[in-house]
RNA sequence: GUCCGGAUAGUGUAGUGGCCAAUCAUGGGGCCCUGUCGAGGCCUCGACCCGGGUUCAAAUCCCGGCCCGGACGCCA
């Protein structure tokens, strides 16, 4: 029998959610999958086949069906892999009101036991836990559904900025020195030299506007060394972010209030099934969103009891307060921080012409999560290499940037978008790390 | 990195010096059961993070280590 196992074994000719009790009793289907559950009565035996759209029952009675049959479901182990033969019956017992009478049952692959954790549910797992055995945790209807979204998602971010004329780009990750300053980098060994794994792609995309590139995004991953230990940091993270020319930061913020309004919309259409797994449903997000200044947030922090001294960045504790006062007076969680100073900001921030010591950065905040953070940036040769030497970097390591600025950088500006926050954000997630299928931090390199 | 908390069967837990040769649920094995959908019933299997110490007695108290969680810092 094990050598009969060909293609047609299988082959599936439905997923589980395109079975309805309509599609007729004598259509016969072929699914494939998971045993989810086990429930043998005595005399009547459910077999619950889970694939990545939903469960579907299948149905023994003992009375009607072959020895060899009976003996091959009672034989299963749950997570085992089957495929399954036979016909649908419509049948009100039934929990979606057909099942499947099966002609045939055939063992793929016997799952060992016990399983590592439960997947259906009634037991919960440690997400330590969960993250050892992630490949059993994927499997559970409830996590899957995160990733069906967050593909969504992409999807939507793809259409909206491609539709916006914007080119999608690859940067490299491995790079020859640290590009911002600010945060720490991973080094690695690149043959006989040190290099690292780029913090952000922000550089490239700074220099694909000298070449012309007018407009450019790009989604990949970014790489912070940081000994952070929270539940909303990833030392691997994935970012969306943009670079736009001819543009000053007032039209890169509508171009990223729209994205995400965009995205908010396009998941409740698109994302409806894995939304109501997930038993959510999105925010409906109104423009535009509420520019707050820097001293305005200040002003907010400080009623609240957190003093903040002009020119360094916002605390947590600040973040909170200004978060809650902002929802509670807009009825809404995304507002920007904006009028930065330029200090706090990186070097590429372009000052405001009439009051140096501020900048044209702006950060998108929920509630006290920073979303993403963008500026225009300084396309002036001589104001650039000024404003690196003052945040005490090395001008040798820039040289191949610099050059760019040399020989016609039109103004622009961008902004860099968390993936994983904006998803936690949009699904009420508790830990950033279930946003990501294989998380990045402090204490897991494994899975 | 700092501070706080935690580690008990495969999984999730109860247990704050002797009543623990350790609770309950889930799970595994076995038996019964023809409508389950967190099926049910009966039987059974399976655990105190590691190393020291205190004590007549340690899952429980102390010290060190390792691992985990949370907050903060840093950072996006």
């Amino acid at each position: 029998m094990k050598n009969d196992l060909n293609q047609s074994l299988f082959r599936r000719t439905h997923y589980t959610n395109q079975l309805t009790p309509k599609i007729g009793e004598d259509c016969v289907v072929t699914l494939t999958g998971w045993v989810h559950e086990l429930r043998d009565l005595g005399g009547i035996m459910f077999v619950l086949l889970r694939d990545r759209e939903g469960i579907t029952q299948v149905t023994l009675v003992k009375r009607n069906s072959s020895a060899e049959l009976m003996n091959t479901a009672k034989n299963l182990s749950r997570e085992s892999i089957i495929t399954v033969a036979g016909k649908v019956k419509p049948e009100k017992k039934a929990p979606r009101g057909y099942e499947i009478i099966p002609d045939t049952i055939h063992l793929l692959n016997k799952a060992s036991s016990p399983l590592p954790m439960d997947t259906t549910g009634k037991v919960d797992a440690d997400l330590d836990t969960r993250l050892d055995a992630r490949f059993m945790d994927l499997r559970r209807p409830q996590v899957l559904a995160v990733f069906k979204i967050r593909h969504h998602l992409m999807q939507a971010v793809r259409s909206f900025l491609s539709n916006n004329d914007f080119i999608e780009i690859t940067t490299p990750k491995i790079v020859g020195v640290a590009t911002e300053g600010g945060t720490a980098l991973f080094p690695i060994s690149y043959f006989e030299r040190e290099a690292f794994l780029n913090q952000s792609p922000q550089l490239f995309k700074q220099i694909l506007m000298s070449a012309g590139f007018d407009r450019v995004f790009e989604i990949g991953p970014i790489f912070r060394a940081e000994e952070h230990d929270t539940r909303k940091h990833l030392n691997e993270a994935t970012s969306i972010d943009i670079e736009a020319s001819f543009a000053d930061h007032n039209d890169v913020m509508n171009i990223l209030e729209q994205l995400i309004a965009h995205t908010y919309q396009e998941l409740t259409i698109r994302a409806e099934d894995a939304l109501s797994t997930l038993n959510i449903s999105l925010d409906v997000i109104e423009l535009p969103f509420k520019r707050l200044k820097y001293d305005e947030a200040l002003e907010i922090a400080s009623a609240g009891g957190e003093k903040i001294e002009w020119g360094d960045d916002l605390t947590t504790a600040a973040e909170i307060i200004i978060g809650d006062t902002i929802a509670e007076s807009t009825g809404r969680s995304h507002y920007f921080i904006v009028d930065w100073p330029t200090k706090v900001k990186p070097f590429y921030a372009m000052p405001c012409e009439n009051q140096q010591s501020l900048c044209k950065a702006f950060d998108l905040m929920h509630r006290d999560m920073e979303l993403a953070s963008g500026a225009q940036r300084i396309h002036s040769i001589e104001l650039l290499t000024g404003r690196i030497l003052e945040q005490g970097l090395e001008i040798a390591g820039f040289e191949s940037y610099l050059n760019a600025f040399k020989y016609g950088m039109p103004p622009h500006s961008g902004w860099g978008l968390g993936t994983e926050r904006l998803l936690m954000t949009m699904l009420k997630l508790n830990n950033i790390r279930d946003t990501v299928l294989f998380p990045r931090d402090r204490k897991r390199l494994t899975p």
